[in-house]
Parts: structure tokens; C-alpha cells; sequence
DNA sequence: AATGGGACCTGCGCGC
DNA sequence: TGCGCGCAGGTCCCAT
């Protein structure tokens, strides 16, 4: 699932692939992935347009255009970006000055496209707590100070902090050694500076090795991101604990699957 | 504020 | 083998 370090990546090989191409055409399989404006509005408005620069803002992918206008992309669960792409079985392609396509594909349909004037004006992003590395510990410890939620839900919570998903922040407790069942409220200092720090270790060495392949996500390319090797507890419900050998447990938080090994996390 | 549920979606893996 | 079902998770939305 794309979190911050698969969304991280993507915005880099952008950076080095489509940033000051033109686009020349828009092909829409799909438009249900295309949240507005309507089909022919957006085609008509990106045709002939440069992509100037890419933002990413938590697991959001911003495109600056020429014409002053963004293109969002959101790639929610199974979500992606090919380039080149082969314009087949994508939901939005795009192609470009070269001839070559940039395609979104997305299997699930859960993804978004927006075309809008001003992306600060997004709900979604007006809402958007910060990012892990845009806080200092003491403010981490400040912002758990009175949430009495489990403190695997808050870290999911992408107004509370961002860019944080399932697979990190279940990764993220296990190496701070955090039963993801605490309340916020109940984590020490010292247990608080742990998590904040294991966090940030955690998602930069995601970015080093260009994500986690474990669902749809794969990179621009369509190479597998590397992290997988890392991952010590997502998806591994009954195998041992590479720590104490006992056994992964998996429980439902928040509505979604969680990880943890009861042994070593308290 | 916390909590739990459903909705959106489709492909996959499971049990029978 | 084939089929139906539940589940996967990011986000929004609603009810309590």
C-alpha cells in the first residue's frame, strides 16, 4: 500500500522522468478515477499543458502545471504510476511531448484525480497534520499528551500525523517494542522519543530502498520497491518473532489488520 | 473525543 | 476443479 516512502519514491523518478514534458493528449478509460472536474473539462484542460514541478504532501502527489493549475494524484490502495507506460490497461493515460505515455493505473478504482486551482485549498490537505520530520520529539509527545486513542489508530490518522499507513506504523510499534492496543496517553516519555525516533528510522530507510512491494505498488519504473526484506511483523500472523520466537499475532484495530508480537510488545 | 461501522472498489485466497 | 465468500487498506462519512 502506498504510505509516505512508496509515494516519496514515485515523486523522485517523476523528478527525473516527466518534470518539464508536455502533455499532449489524455486518454480516460475510466473515469470514475477522475474526481473533478467533469471528463471532457479535464482532458480539455491538461492537453498542451507542461508539468513543471512535483510536490508530495503526506501520500499525496501534486503535479504543478503551466497553466497554474495542479493535477493531484491520489493512488490510495492500488494505485499507480508507469512511465513509460503501454496506454493498455490503465484508467488515465497521458501522453506526452516524447510520445511516450504516463499511465495511472489502478485496479481497485479507489484512486483520485483532481485537476484544481489551488491545492492548499484541498480539504484533505487543509486537514492534514504534519509529516514525522516537520515536528521535534518534544511536540510528538505534546500531540499524544491528551488522545486516549490506541495509539496504532492515532498513528494512521493522517490529521493527527501523515504519511504514516498500516505497514509502517504496525513496523514502527514492533521495533519500539509498543503494544499497538496503548492508549496514546499511557506511552512514557521515554517510550514516546523511542516511537518517534523508530518512525523516522524507519520510513527514511523505506525511502533508501524504494518502498515496500507488497501489494500493487510497484515504482515508475515497475520495479519492486526493496523493503520487504526489512519487514519484521506486517503479514506475518502465527510465524515466529525474529526476536523471541514466539508467535505474531494478528488483531483488528481501527478496522484494519494489525501485527504485533504480544511477547515482546508491552 | 472516541469508537465502530459501512461505503467505495476488485482481485485474490480460502474453504468446501 | 469450480464457486462463493471474506478480506485487503486509505479515506470519508455517519451514528452513538
Amino acid at each position: 500500500m502506498p504510505e509516505l516512502p512508496e509515494v516519496e519514491t514515485i515523486k523522485r523518478e517523476l523528478d527525473k522522468t516527466i518534470v518539464d514534458k508536455k502533455i499532449v493528449d489524455v486518454i480516460v478509460y475510466n473515469p470514475k478515477v477522475i474526481k473533478e472536474p467533469k471528463k471532457e473539462k479535464f482532458i480539455k484542460e491538461l492537453k498542451n499543458v507542461k508539468i513543471e514541478k512535483i510536490i508530495r504532501k503526506g501520500k499525496l502527489l501534486i503535479l504543478g502545471l503551466s497553466s497554474g493549475k495542479f493535477l493531484t494524484v491520489h493512488l490510495r490502495m492500488t494505485g499507480q504510476l508507469i512511465y513509460p507506460g503501454d496506454a493498455k490497461k490503465s484508467r488515465v493515460s497521458f501522453k506526452l511531448s516524447n510520445g511516450k505515455f504516463i499511465d495511472f493505473n489502478d485496479s481497485r478504482l479507489l484512486g483520485e484525480l483532481r485537476l484544481i486551482d489551488d491545492w492548499q485549498n484541498l480539504k484533505f490537505i487543509k486537514e492534514l497534520g504534519p509529516e514525522p520530520f516537520e515536528i521535534n520529539v518534544k511536540q510528538f509527545q505534546e500531540m499524544l499528551k491528551n488522545r486516549k486513542t490506541k495509539i496504532k489508530v492515532l498513528l494512521l490518522d493522517q490529521k493527527f500525523i501523515s504519511g504514516v499507513g498500516n505497514l509502517y506504523a504496525v513496523e514502527a510499534l514492533f521495533s519500539s517494542r509498543i503494544d499497538p492496543r496503548r492508549p496514546a496517553n499511557s506511552l512514557s516519555n521515554k517510550e514516546t522519543e523511542l516511537l518517534f525516533k523508530e518512525i523516522k528510522r524507519i520510513l527514511l530507510l523505506a525511502i533508501k530502498h524504494g518502498g515496500s512491494s507488497v501489494d500493487d505498488y510497484v515504482k515508475v519504473s515497475g520495479k519492486k520497491g526493496d523493503y520487504m526484506r526489512f519487514i519484521k511483523v506486517y503479514g506475518r500472523k502465527g510465524e515466529k518473532c525474529y526476536k523471541c520466537k514466539g508467535k505474531i499475532e494478528r488483531i483488528s484495530l481501527g478496522g484494519r489488520g494489525t501485527y504485533f508480537c504480544p511477547n515482546c510488545q508491552k
